[in-house]
DNA sequence: CTTCAGTCGTTCGCTAGCGTACGAATATCG
DNA sequence: CGATATTCGTACGCTAGCGAACGACTGAAG
């Protein structure tokens, strides 16, 4: 039976958190030496990847709120690296796009989730992948159909 | 292969960063009424079922850096739902005491894991729950060991 | 007894998450 | 066409995580 202190030590709830955050310590150490967060990394992989984008289709994309992704761009246009320009077929639009400053420093950067990923889960049996990934998924949108 | 939007997507590690923060979003809402966060309430949840706390320990009960708790505490200090004493016996450390008005707020609150808990998981196969449970207990070791 | 190392809490600056509210721009409906 | 609803980005205030640095305090070595 699941008392108080059983839920906050040692449930599934309890080590996503505790893997969340250090996977998330790992990542941020790892991008430290350039100064860029971990959602910083995302923003400037989907431009290199996919080229420039539109700012809420990037909050789509990287599952991040409007209001969080305008301080991160706003961090990354002060530094140089990204570009914000007026979509002219909608005033309302930004369009996001790599700097030459930014694709030049993208070149040195690692990749942090894939470094983290390597450390976390190679060898592990993919079957118990697979059963944690469906828990955690199952989880989630159980949560959602309960929030919204 | 796990390439980079694969990573980014949909990995164990990329659902179990979605869980912990639906779950966060959930307790927090669910606490939102009493203007109380998440960690206060681990916080509040020590001091009512062990009694008064010295500071540094609470930290390393709840896995939170000092930094991170200082700032929390002064929060509950604020209003006034707890008090930080000196402790006569080592002057830099302070013992943490739920205060009367805190006590009375404490019986209103819900038990906001508790009701994540129920939300997530009631109903799983509890042998998917252990085997989920253990990688991710399995993948902070990795991390942390690496880390260390 | 003094010096020196370690501990504790705090502060500062940072990342990044959320809700709310707002203006500007657009889309839709009547 | 004009009024209304919606969307987008932003600002503000909040929670909470980390590292680094600092003063106060303690304890241990000499």
């Amino acid at each position: 039976m699941p008392d108080g202190s059983e839920e906050r030590n040692d449930s599934v709830g309890a080590w996503a958190k505790k893997y969340y955050l250090t996977s998330r310590a790992l990542t941020e150490a790892t991008l430290r030496p350039w100064g860029i967060g971990r959602t910083q990394w995302l923003v400037l992989w989907q431009l290199v990847h996919e080229g420039p984008t539109p700012q809420r289709e990037m909050g789509r994309l990287l599952e991040v709120e409007r209001a969080t992704l305008s301080g991160i761009v706003s961090t990354l246009v002060r530094k140089r690296l990204v570009t914000q320009e007026a979509d002219p077929r909608d005033q309302r639009q930004r369009i996001l796009r790599i700097t030459d400053v930014g694709k030049q420093l993208w070149d040195e950067l690692p990749d942090p989730l894939a470094v983290a990923a390597e450390v976390a889960f190679s060898g592990i049996d993919s079957a118990d992948l697979a059963t944690a990934r469906r828990v955690l998924q199952d989880a989630t949108r159980r949560l959602n159909e309960h929030i919204g």
